[in-house]
RNA sequence: GGAGAGAUGGCAGAGUGGUCGAAUGCGGUGGUCUUGAAAACCAUUGAGGGUCACACCUCCGGGGGUUCGAAUCCCUCUCUCUCCGCCA
């Protein structure tokens, strides 16, 4: 949610950056600063309604103390109309800060000026690409074949036991996601980043907090005994973990890393990009978000995709870095990298990491602040991203390090998995 | 699943109809003292809205009601804790 100051001083520029995403919100965002102006006016009234009401209210206690009921029962003549008057005010208020919010939820984050125009995944900004794409060899196979063949990952089973989209991962299939887990957790703490463990299912106040509800309520597995939400991502857990928090200056940035299993319903997506484990209702994911003051978020961002990119160079995979346009920006980001490794098999780019500056967009919805030198209470700015989403790490790894003799495991994992040979 | 208790400021914990945004203690911050620190003492210390700044308004788990007036009384919802049962 943008913040109702922000727009009041920018308005122009907020309209010129939703365009970027293909939006024209200059009406809609005249509309919030009418509400906005209007709900002020109401409040004004309102204050000075229940001052008078006040007064009256303690003037009447003092008179029945001092004995003279007389007075203070004509006194109370006096306050009906003033009652009136403020209920009637007071509706207003809450229609008014009703349809403000309802109007300010609805408008998407600010791009920041780095971010191009453009409507659709064609108009991303490579950023820069890294590792050979080389040609596979015949008889070559995509990651779907060399899983069943080798009994890595069953999605037969997965389909006896839950459903399509629920691999059973078996033997060294399931030691490789053991290992993976491990090696992206222990390489996010080395970066500094602490681990946590969060629960994977939420609440509705959670859901709200990091923007999943009430928009995306479809995609989250919902457990309607409990009204709890399976996770879509540890984002959401992780985050709200500060959610209503006011934090001490010296404890920031918060870096937080968690590993969770996460669940998305995706709803209404079939066809061959659903092939293998490309789309998944359950996998895999290690998640890194990062709570800094508002100047230094865009470094934390350049931190963050240089942390994910080497994660990427360990793992020997060849990747490229996307800045997404505004079309294709997720509601709450003001800027995202997608990060994207070959597969080589399927000869197509396979997104396994986007990361993201939310700005204060998801930390005015939780009201997530620090206290700065100023003594003032300031919103901090939100950042996540994957590192890494497991599935797609899996399949590019398969494919792009498939030989004669096997799948070969990039040194930097072989630690993990204790063996070198798949 | 059964029974009971409770929800108040960063924490602990008073407050049962009026000057209560809320005692007290701890913690935090500033100061005095000290070579420095500790201790002691003094002061200060919730959030949000509003304003150039004040004033002023709202908030004692959420919602509703009674009343001139509600942290306090009534209704309702949610959550937490304790005991018993069951169980990884």
């Amino acid at each position: 949610m943008l913040e109702i100051t922000y727009l009041r001083e920018n308005a122009a520029r907020a309209a010129a950056g939703l365009k970027k995403r293909g939006l024209d919100a200059e009406q809609s965002i005249q509309d919030i600063l009418k509400l906005d102006e209007l709900r002020r006016q109401n409040q004004n009234e309102l204050d000075q309604a229940l001052a008078e009401s006040n007064k009256i209210s303690k003037e009447i206690g003092m008179l029945y103390k001092s004995g003279k009921r007389e007075e203070a029962e004509s006194a109370k003549q006096r306050t009906s109309e003033l009652k009136e008057r403020i209920k009637e005010l007071q509706q207003e208020q809450e229609q008014l800060k009703n349809s403000l919010e309802q109007d300010l939820v609805a408008l998407p984050n600010v791009p920041i000026d780095s971010v191009p125009a453009g409507n659709s995944e064609a108009d991303n900004e490579e950023v820069s690409r890294h590792g050979e794409i080389s040609k596979l060899p015949e008889g070559a196979k995509p990651h779907w074949e060399i899983a069943e063949e080798k009994q890595l990952i069953r999605f037969d089973l997965g389909v006896k036991i839950t459903g399509a989209g629920f691999p059973v991962y078996q033997g060294k299939g399931a030691r490789l996601q053991r290992a993976l887990i491990n090696f992206f957790l222990e390489e996010n703490i080395k970066a500094g980043f602490e681990e946590y463990q969060p629960p994977l299912m939420v609440n509705e106040e959670s859901g709200f907090g990091t923007g999943q509800l009430p928009d995306k309520e479809g995609q989250m597995y919902h457990m309607q005994t409990d009204n709890l939400y399976a996770i879509p991502t540890a984002e959401v857990p992780i985050t709200n973990i500060f959610r209503d928090e006011i934090l001490a200056e010296d404890s920031l940035p918060i870096k937080a890393t968690a590993y969770s299993a996460c669940f998305r319903r995706e709803a209404g997506s079939y066809g061959k990009d659903v092939r293998g484990l490309n789309r998944l209702h359950q996998f895999d994911k290690v998640e890194v978000v990062c709570l800094t003051k508002p100047e230094d978020s865009m470094a934390m961002l350049d931190t963050m995709v240089e942390h994910i990119a080497g994660l990427l160079q360990k793992l020997e995979l060849p990747y490229r870095i996307l800045r997404l346009c505004g079309g294709d920006l997720g509601f709450t980001s003001a800027i995202t990298y997608d990060f994207e490794v070959w597969s080589a098999a399927q000869e197509r780019w396979l997104e396994v990491s986007s990361v993201s500056n939310f700005k204060t967009f998801q930390t005015n919805r939780m009201k997530i602040r620090y206290r700065g030198e100023d003594k003032k209470t300031q919103l901090l700015h939100s950042l996540n991203g994957s590192a890494l989403a497991l599935p797609r790490i899996v399949a590019a790894l398969l494919e792009n390090h498939q030989g004669p003799e096997g799948v070969r495991v990039p040194q930097a994992l072989q630690a993990y998995t204790g063996f070198e040979i798949i």
